[in-house]
DNA sequence: AAAGTATCGTTTCAAACGAAACGACTGTCA
DNA sequence: TGACAGTCGTTTCGTTTGAAACGATACTTT
């Protein structure tokens, strides 16, 4: 339960076992190991997958996280505003705006405006977009297969259930 | 299990039930939705899990994520290469080197040339590093403390486990 | 109806980022 | 020894980021 760091690949072992600091003979305060702090480690594997599905979109799809997840959303609901596109993907409101403006360049989604209120924007995918979005889809889904495929369905049931309550407690933090 | 998004700030509904693509006759395949997606989950929650961390250490320590990291090891283990810190703080040797100028800057950490190898560096703490170093890890841990206060320990160890598995995914994944 | 306030989405700005180029140094191999 | 390849840490370059400013529209209050 304590050094989670095994590997050590070459480099040259400049440190001795012990801090500089540290004084060999009072134990009072357990040492501290970046390695197993919780936040540090959510960080660094969410950080990995990420970046790993981030390439595969790119690669595949020509796309970034952002505008997947615009793309998403759309293709759940729509049409819908750019302000709920902020809510449903948890991205703020310029970067939405960004995704926005390259997927309607590329002619993915279309804008309208809304009929009962002219600050609000009408979005949906295009025939197109839906086509594209028809198509990542099962890619996503079989990704994040790939990812889970170590774990048993009660562990990913688990995982969810922690996720939503680390998500409970960090909105608290965050106030 | 299906829909994860329960509230529904204000917002003008400019939206039907259903996607304007979908034929709700067939329903062969089931519907998509983001909320639901791990790696979004993943995502969203460890990065307001970060900038809650963040907010904290500027504010009570005028210190930055990657500055902590960096600051975290050396006072683990030092004297130690920049390459080391690379490797134990999962960050790329540009955010390195960009953490250490400023921890140099403020006179919490010393370099020394490596008597054998001229390439390298020995990083540490000084003594006023130390000093911030004691003052930052407990709170460190309080802060964690806070974010799995909603965790049993079971709960946590499982968490530790089904990260540790990602992790092993996730390194294939990239490949 | 005029004035003041709030909301929507875009744009601007400075900071942070990662990839790649770089200079300095070391090890290898002819 | 001298060329060559590899490693270390810094810097440069173009991109991405979030905060704040902004123009445009809608709502509220008098």
């Amino acid at each position: 339960m304590s050094s989670r760091r095994a590997v050590r690949t070459k480099s040259f072992v400049t440190a001795p076992a012990v801090p500089e600091g540290a004084d060999p003979g009072r134990d009072d305060e357990a040492e501290f190991h970046l390695a197993d702090f919780l936040p540090y480690r959510l960080s660094v594997t969410t950080n990995r997958v990420s970046r790993a599905f981030a390439a595969r979109y790119s690669r595949e799809f020509g796309i970034s996280i952002p505008e997947w997840r615009v793309m998403a959303v759309l293709g759940e609901t729509a049409p819908i505003s750019s302000n709920d596109v902020c809510e449903a993907t948890a991205m703020d409101k310029a970067k939405v705006s960004r995704a926005l403006a390259a997927l309607l360049h590329r002619g993915l989604v279309k804008k309208a405006p809304h009929p009962d209120d002219q600050r609000l924007l009408r979005l949906s995918l295009t025939a197109k977009g839906r086509r594209v979005y028809a198509a990542i889809v099962p890619r996503a889904r079989q990704l994040e297969a790939d990812l889970m495929a170590g774990l048993t369905d009660p562990e990913r049931r688990q995982l969810d259930r922690l996720l939503d309550k680390l998500q409970a407690r960090v909105v608290d933090l965050e106030g």
